[in-house]
DNA sequence: TTTATACATACCGTCGTGCGGTATGTATAA
DNA sequence: TTATACATACCGCACGACGGTATGTATAAA
């Protein structure tokens, strides 16, 4: 195959077809050869030249993955005049309501059969976007008197981990009833942490994703 | 290597070898031929002839290593003239006082670089425990009146993932501080939910034993 | 003595990865 | 402008290790 002039193109055609057949089989279950069969013409040379590693792969995936919803994020945490609680409470919207939920709830088969790329997502939003995010809104939530709580990173965590993994439908393939009442409990438990954020609407979008992709597979 | 008239040994023995492989080098870095090396003179039909794969021999080192806990839970489970509240809090107490914590807590580095037998564990926890050992206590407890939960199912499914997992220093590597401050906004959760099952004893038991796993690494 | 089973051995196809080689780009200095 | 020097994109094969299987043999149980 030519060389191409602007080797991103390149890089972000690997990263899409890795992407894709990372939720569809699984990161264990795709080969170097299987991403290469879907290249259009490029080898494996030209892999190894652009990743050093499958691995490498892998955590170009996730930080592209997350790339979008952090922009997002860091968006609002930006906002002026703005309230944490308020902050807080877009953030779960604009999460729910994102276009590409629906896309990876349609095409993602139970992530729970994807242990890898699972904790490397899982990882990311322990480590990136609790502590760069969240906890900055806590925080200023704290100091402008719309939140109130005593471990500001920890709670971060807490949300993060109930939010992203524990009522995500694709990780423990629960059902439509099942995310229901994980997303009422949830609810109890924010609001008891002064955190009184969930309401009606999140938790019917919540269902209404789940539905979507209990109906794909 | 002769034929062994009592196979479960043979058995346990290839499970011994494993399970110590799993923890100290992960899953996927284990190979079976990790496993023969360590057998004593056992060859690869040995394993093969006991189990079916590589993943076949992940998922009974998860139930052996979980079977004890379970033998402890079960008992628990059953004691007559017990308030669900008081079996709650036992055990929280058994959970971290059986010897085996120390000695996982000794050998095994960062299970978050081993997410294979990480979400093995996790699994067992959520399919089975909770559901089969820790709702029947909460909706004894609501049946005597010392426990008032609304969805029992699902808070003793975040009752583990926070215990087991998010609480786990092994699982995101944490410090002795950021346990700390997780037991004690896990006290607040579950104060909040009418559980108040955590004492300082459980909370200082956490921390002495993160201080062990962060010594040992 | 027969039969079932515990284990050994030889082998298969596939995997991730390293690497020598080549083609095509760009920077620079004559 | 052009020759030269170097960097980068990519090819494709070879390798060793991997998980798994087919088949053979020895031994315990019946």
């Amino acid at each position: 195959m030519a060389r191409n002039k602007h080797p991103e193109e390149t890089i972000n055609l690997i990263l899409d077809v890795a992407s894709r057949l990372f939720l569809e089989k699984g990161y264990e279950h795709t080969s170097i050869q299987d991403i290469i069969d879907h290249l259009g013409g490029l080898s494996k040379g030209a892999i190894y030249h652009h990743f050093k590693s499958k691995e490498d792969i892998l955590v170009a995936v996730t930080e592209r993955m997350t790339e979008e919803s952090n922009r997002m994020l860091l968006n609002i945490r930006d906002w002026k005049n703005v309230s944490g609680k308020e902050k807080l409470q877009s953030i779960f919207k604009e999460s729910l309501n994102r276009p590409v939920q629906d896309d990876i709830f349609t095409v993602a088969p139970h992530l729970g059969a994807n242990p890898r790329l699972l904790f490397s997502m899982l990882g990311e939003t322990i480590s990136e976007v609790a502590p760069n995010y969240i906890r900055p809104i806590l925080e200023q939530g704290m100091a402008d008197g719309t939140i109130k709580v005593d471990y500001p990173l920890e709670t971060a965590e807490l949300i993060m981990l109930l939010a992203n993994f524990w009522m995500n439908p694709m990780v423990f393939d629960d059902s439509v009833e099942k995310v229901r009442n994980k997303t009422l409990l949830f609810r109890q438990v924010m609001k008891s942490l002064g955190l009184d954020i969930v309401d009606e609407e999140l938790t019917d979008r919540m269902v209404e994703l789940t539905a979507v992709y209990q109906k794909h597979r």
